[in-house]
DNA sequence: TATTGTTATACTCTATAACTATA
DNA sequence: TATAGTTATAGAGTATAACAATA
C-alpha cells in the first residue's frame, strides 16, 4: 500500500524558500535604483520607525537591531546613502557619541516609489488567494512576525 | 500633523525575519541529533518526494533542484547521510551515471523524530492564532509557497 | 557531444575582535 | 569603566569552473 503524507510540511521548510523568492523578485527593482537589499531595508527601517512619530532614531545599533542587522555591516551601508543624500546622519547633541538617522525628502521618495513596485509584485502573488482571504492572511503573518522567538525559543522547553 | 503608516509592511520584510527566526528554532533540535541544516532539508526532502509513490529519487541533480540546493553542496551532505546509514545512494542500473536515492528505515525514522519536534515548536507558534485561522494560514502558506518564481517573475512586467 | 556526479577554487556574506572618541 | 561607532580580520556559506565517467 503506497504511503500518504499524513502531516503538514515543516512551516520553515514553506517559508524559507517563499522568503527567498520574494527577496529574488525584489533584486531587480532594486538594482534599478542603484540599491542594495541592505540599502533598502536601512530605508524601509527608518520608514517603519519614522512612521509613527518624528523623532529621528536614536543611534545606529538601535536600527541594527530594529532590522536585524549587524552594527558593523551597516556603516559602509548608511555611508552610502549619506552621501546620496537619502538619510541625514548627525551627531547627538546630548550625546555626541551617537548618531540620529533620519530619512531626507528624496530618501522617503525614493524609499515610496521603490516600495510601491515591491508591493505591486507581492500583490501578483498574494492573487492568488480570494480576496478576502489575502488581507487574513496578511494580518496572520503581521501576528506571526512579531518577535517570533518569545514563542520559538526552545531554550526552556 | 504626525504621519500614519498607510500602506502595509513588505511581506518580504516580514516573512525573512520569520523564516530565519524558525531556523534558529530548528538549530539545536537538529544539533541534538547531529544534523545540519541542509542534512534535514535533504531527509525532509526524500520523505516528500517518496510520500506520494514508493520510487527512490532519480539524481542528485533532481533532488538539490526540489530542495532549492546546488547540486555541488548537496555531496558531503549525502557522504555523511549515507556513510550513517540514513540514505541509501546507488547506481541506476539503466543509467550508471545517475544516484538512486532514497530514505533507508533509520533514515525515515530520524526524519520523522526530528520533525515531530520541529512541528511542536512551530505549533507553539502558531498558537498565536485562533485554532480555525491556524489551518487556514497554513493552506495560504502552502498554496503561496507553490513555485511562487511562477507569479514574482518580473522580467516579463 | 551532452549529462551526472565530483572536486577544486573563488567569491560573497557574515561574525568576531580590536581600536577611537565620547561619556 | 562602559558605550557608540568604526575598522580590520577571520570564518562560514555559496557560487563558478574544470574534470572523470557514462551515455
Amino acid at each position: 500500500m503506497k504511503q500518504t503524507i499524513t502531516g503538514r510540511r515543516d512551516l520553515a521548510a514553506m517559508l524559507v524558500p517563499l522568503g527567498r523568492a520574494l527577496m529574488d523578485a525584489e533584486r531587480p527593482v532594486l538594482q534599478a535604483h542603484d540599491l542594495t537589499m541592505w540599502a533598502y531595508v536601512v530605508l524601509d527601517g527608518l520608514h517603519v520607525l519614522h512612521g509613527t512619530d518624528e523623532q529621528p532614531t536614536r543611534s545606529q545599533a538601535a536600527l541594527a537591531d530594529a532590522i536585524g542587522g549587524d552594527k558593523t555591516r551597516l556603516i559602509p551601508v548608511l555611508d552610502d546613502l549619506q552621501q546620496r543624500g537619502l538619510i541625514r546622519r548627525e551627531r547627538d547633541p546630548a550625546d555626541r557619541r551617537v548618531h540620529l538617522l533620519s530619512l531626507t525628502t528624496s530618501g522617503r521618495a525614493l524609499h515610496d516609489t521603490v516600495q510601491q513596485q515591491i508591493q505591486r509584485n507581492e500583490a501578483r502573488l498574494l492573487g492568488r488567494l480570494p480576496a478576502r482571504e489575502q488581507q487574513r492572511f496578511l494580518d496572520a503573518v503581521r501576528v506571526l512576525a512579531d518577535r517570533p522567538e518569545r514563542d520559538l525559543d526552545t531554550s526552556a522547553s
